[in-house]
Parts: structure tokens; C-alpha cells; sequence
DNA sequence: CAATCATTTAGATATTTAGCTAAATACCAA
DNA sequence: TTGGTATTTAGCTAAATATCTAAATGATTG
């Protein structure tokens, strides 16, 4: 969970998260985003993939990157939910669910 | 955003955000919860601040940070939404409300 | 006023991070 | 096999970060 905090620390870095979550892309499609160099994304997604936020598969010289929001969801619904965040609505509930623990 | 996500990626300022979710307390009180020197702790009040995500008001000698819980909302709930994730809280309260019913 | 308490600032060091270019690796096609 | 495309690794630099001790600031108290 620290990894992932850490990756999404970055701004170039949320924004591949962001475009992963329309459709799975290539390395190369990704780099071409960013006015950064390749070698530099590649450093961004090893980041991503230690965080276990991206999947990468391999189809002979490409790359395919695909987000893995469960993990991204897991992490950010959790932090969230450890302040107590979420629709109003949901206030009650979250007292419920204290009182029983 | 930046800066919150900043914030958010070293464990310490997380676990400050945490405590200071409960209530708002010295920059004292808050060290003392830590294995850290007390100007570590001021640099890390510091990134907070700078964050937007708490409030420092000086009362004599002490100070007293708050959490800015709805800069911290706004934050969070505004990356989730672009991902498409649901109300944080909502499966686990319905979880928590079988578990009552 | 002098001592003390709470907190920050200053200054130093070590580690991490983001970026680059150049080179290596792996694959594909001619 | 030769060349080209896709991506990463290696090696480097500059900047940012986290940490420390010592000192400064400012408020409180004897």
C-alpha cells in the first residue's frame, strides 16, 4: 500500500494510470504521451508494476500495459474509508459498522 | 492535487492525518506518537500544511493542527471518480448492516 | 529577569527520485 | 543474416526528500 502511495506521487504516473484505465496500451503508445523520454517511462512503469497497479504483457516486441483497478480500488477505497469518506448518506453506516467492532 | 498526493505518499504524514482524524492535537502530542526527532516531525507538519490538508493554529507557546478533512475528500474522492469507482463506504456498510439485521 | 517549554529554523548528510544519453536485448521482416 | 522496431538496462547528474543535531524564537512561569 506504500507502493502504491508512492506511485501515485507522481503526476506522469497517475496520468498512465488514467489512460490504462480506458483501454490497455503498449509501452511505446504511452510514451508518446509524455515529452519524456522512453528509458524515463520505462522507469515509470517498473514503479507502476512494483506497485502491482499495472500488468504487463508481453506480446513479442510489444509491451501491454493494463491497470489493475482492483488494486488501485483496494487502495484508495481503503484509505478513504479509514476517514470515513464516501456519500453522506453513508455516515450512518459507517457508525454501525464502529459500533460492532 | 499535487502536493496532496505528495503528501500522501510518506507513511509517517499519513498516520498524522490519521490521528489527527480523531481530533485535533499539538504538534507535541503528535511527535510523541513517533520515533522521529520533533524537527523531522515540524518538516513533515510542514508538507501539510503546504498540502492544504491541515490547519495550524497557535495558541501560546503550542500549536494545534486539524485535519482538513474536505480538502482530503476532494483529493481522494475526485481521483477515485475519474476512475469510475463507487462511494468508498458503501459495500462495506451494507456488509455492516446484514451483519446488524 | 532568568529558566524552561514548545516549536521551528539552520545547516549538514544520506538516500531516493526523475531525468538524460548510450547501449543492450529481443523480436520481426526482408 | 542484416537491418529496423520496441523496450529495457546501465550509468550518470541534478534535484528533492528524510533525517539528524544544534541553535533560534517565542511564550510561560518562578
Amino acid at each position: 500500500m506504500n507502493r502504491v502511495f508512492k506511485a501515485l506521487a507522481d503526476p506522469t504516473r497517475r496520468r498512465v494510470l488514467e489512460l490504462l484505465r480506458q483501454r490497455p496500451m503498449t509501452a511505446g503508445e504511452l510514451a508518446d504521451q509524455f515529452a519524456v523520454s522512453k528509458p524515463t517511462m520505462s522507469a515509470h512503469f517498473a514503479v507502476l508494476r512494483e506497485a502491482d497497479l499495472v500488468d504487463a504483457a508481453k506480446q513479442g516486441a510489444t509491451i501491454t500495459y493494463r491497470l489493475k483497478l482492483s488494486v488501485l480500488e483496494d487502495a484508495i477505497l481503503g484509505f478513504a474509508q479509514a476517514f470515513g469518506m464516501g456519500a453522506p448518506v453513508e455516515a450512518a453506516s459507517v457508525q454501525a459498522k464502529e459500533t460492532l467492532s
